[in-house]
DNA sequence: AAAATAAATAATAACGATAACGGAGAGAGA
DNA sequence: TCTCTCTCCGTTATCGTTATTATTTATTTT
């Protein structure tokens, strides 16, 4: 691989000339330009960027903390935040958590490295730990679709998960169910928390109220969504809907609902939430929130970037509109 | 940040001594070693990587040109490579390309301004283009589940897709099913081309053939195995089984035989290709050939990492085992 | 105790690009 | 003609780390 001072050498210029002819044209004469042009297209040279960055002190990349990558919901958020990267020159070094503190380490200790400007996390865990806790304070970082739990300090795009499940709640009782269960998401996350309060909340200004036992624990998985309504549907007296807090959860449960020989929605209503590409095909399309995936995680991307370019973000909790998204699988309650 | 000088300066040493310290303790006395931690753990000190990188001259980092990162399956060999490269101390850099080639160029154009040491191409095409074309040629690169079309230079670690495609065939012929539809990939996949065959030469081998008019290309996407369904469905003769070439089109594909009232696989057998997690939660479960899709990453990492490290590769094309995953999506030919 | 050897540490030159600085030459104004 | 200004370009220090070479100190051998 040739380097700058070969293409110096070849068009009889400094290194410097070189730089500059490739960085800002408009300081190197037009004879001197033509002559370093034909040189690098001689050579094929291509600037070393890691010398560059090295040079600069920059990485020009970002890590984005992915519990799970398999997962379509952040899949398409990870490619909102890739687009808004190459937009701006940056690149994405991917780091897939599974959810395990460990990794999240590791990832997030790039940034105190130097082989990253910044990180995005998307799940609710502080990632940094121990002695890096300290150093971290200075790395730009912002949350996506998650907050972290216990800290207002780095900026949050997210969805009003609060009103997003409000919406799904009157949607149900409006639709007359009064008994109603729900498969949530890691206890440990706000999110959900906002999600259930919402929920919670229509059902009270309704007089009605969450039956401790119909509140499951999920974890966004297929199958922890076809356990959930298993448990739900084996309960003394099971619900009449079935509030699921993720798209994933409702297609197992909407699964399993099958399995045992009832029907959706006419036994059992199911709603999801994300509006994953899935969701509409399946059997029957998921009544869902649309959660605008992609662009949650360009929103998150740009406001890095601002961080990062040493400008205070403009918003520090910047809200996404979502859109209940009525399809077959809700329906009037028959009991 | 505090960089090597700080640390040797409050431990009294020189800079070598704390590099030493750090990358093979050994080589410095008990007594000096000891300092030197203490001052790291004073400073928090963590090696600038950035710089060390640029000192070897390699970045530790791979790209991956993935067609779609939305895509489950690709999501899986996904995990799978970083998680080969994690336990190597490399670093995924994520190049979602949408099958567009400009940004498989950008892409691919890391590795030749060493930002990245490697990449591995998901898809069909050749990466670079113009003069990158030249320069490349000494670029570390392994295909994985896709092959290049027209060169063999480059490893590849892929399933035996004619074989895995054989057995759809012959699963589909024992159930009896003498008219077949096939909604297969962009034409220009070899492994399109690979599946073709192997299910072709089957039929061929029970004195059946495949009609031209139930051949539908898909684009690997839900919504285009749908459309694949709707046209089969529509043809003079219908087939009475329907093979797609992964399993998103499957599912679409069964959501548009459902609303046309028919059922599979009563009416109409359906089989996929993938085993996403998905194919065993649709109504009705998915028969469908199962990849390694973790492994089949895995394993183009660790090849791509014996690239890098300048041995031959212990295999040039690596062939990963399927199996085919029998459910209730295929059944017996009722015509 | 002197010499030979081994171990530990220091000094310094890379790596490739950039930015700060300065010098040379051309053209303008006095 | 002299100076001033402006354009263009070369020289060199710099970024943080590691590898190489050189030097000092400690240990062993005679």
């Amino acid at each position: 691989m040739s380097n700058i001072r070969e293409v110096a050498r070849l068009s009889g210029v400094s290194v410097a000339t070189v730089s500059r002819t490739l960085k800002d044209p408009r300081l190197v004469s037009p004879q001197t330009r033509e002559r370093v042009l034909k040189a690098v297209e001689e050579t094929g040279y291509r600037p070393n960027l890691l010398a560059r960055n090295f040079s600069s002190g920059k990485s020009y990349a970002v890590v984005v903390l992915v519990p799970n990558v398999a997962n379509p919901f952040f899949s398409k958020v990870i490619r909102g935040i890739e687009q808004a990267a190459q937009d701006q020159g940056y690149s994405v070094l991917l780091g897939d958590t599974q959810g395990k503190p460990e990794r999240e380490h590791f990832y997030a200790g790039m940034a105190l490295t130097s082989q990253a400007d910044g990180l995005i996390q998307l799940d609710c865990r502080y990632p940094f730990a121990g002695k890096d806790a300290a150093l971290a304070a200075s790395v730009p970082m912002v949350n996506a679709c998650e907050r972290i739990a216990d800290d207002a300090s780095y900026p949050v795009v997210e969805l009003d998960n609060r009103s997003a499940a409000r919406a799904v709640a009157r949607h149900l009782v409006a639709l007359g169910h009064r008994r109603m269960g729900v498969i949530t998401g890691p206890a440990a996350s706000p999110i959900v928390r906002d999600r259930l309060a919402g929920f919670c909340e229509v059902l009270r200004e309704s007089n009605l109220e969450l039956d401790e036992a119909l509140l499951v624990n999920g974890e966004f998985t297929l199958s922890s969504g076809a356990r959930g309504a298993e448990t739900l549907l084996s309960a003394k007296r099971p619900p009449s809907a079935i509030f699921c807090m993720n798209d994933e959860m409702a297609i197992g449960a909407i699964h399993q609902i099958k399995k045992k020989g009832l029907s959706v929605p006419e036994d059992i209503s199911v709603v999801g939430f994300d509006n994953i590409e899935f969701a509409s095909f399946t059997d029957p399309p998921l009544t869902t929130i649309d959660q605008p995936a992609e662009e949650l995680g360009r929103r998150a991307m740009e406001t890095l970037l601002q961080i990062i370019a040493g400008s205070q973000p403009q918003e520090k909790r910047t809200k996404l509109s979502y859109e209940l998204v009525v399809r077959e699988s809700s329906g009037q309650c028959r009991d």
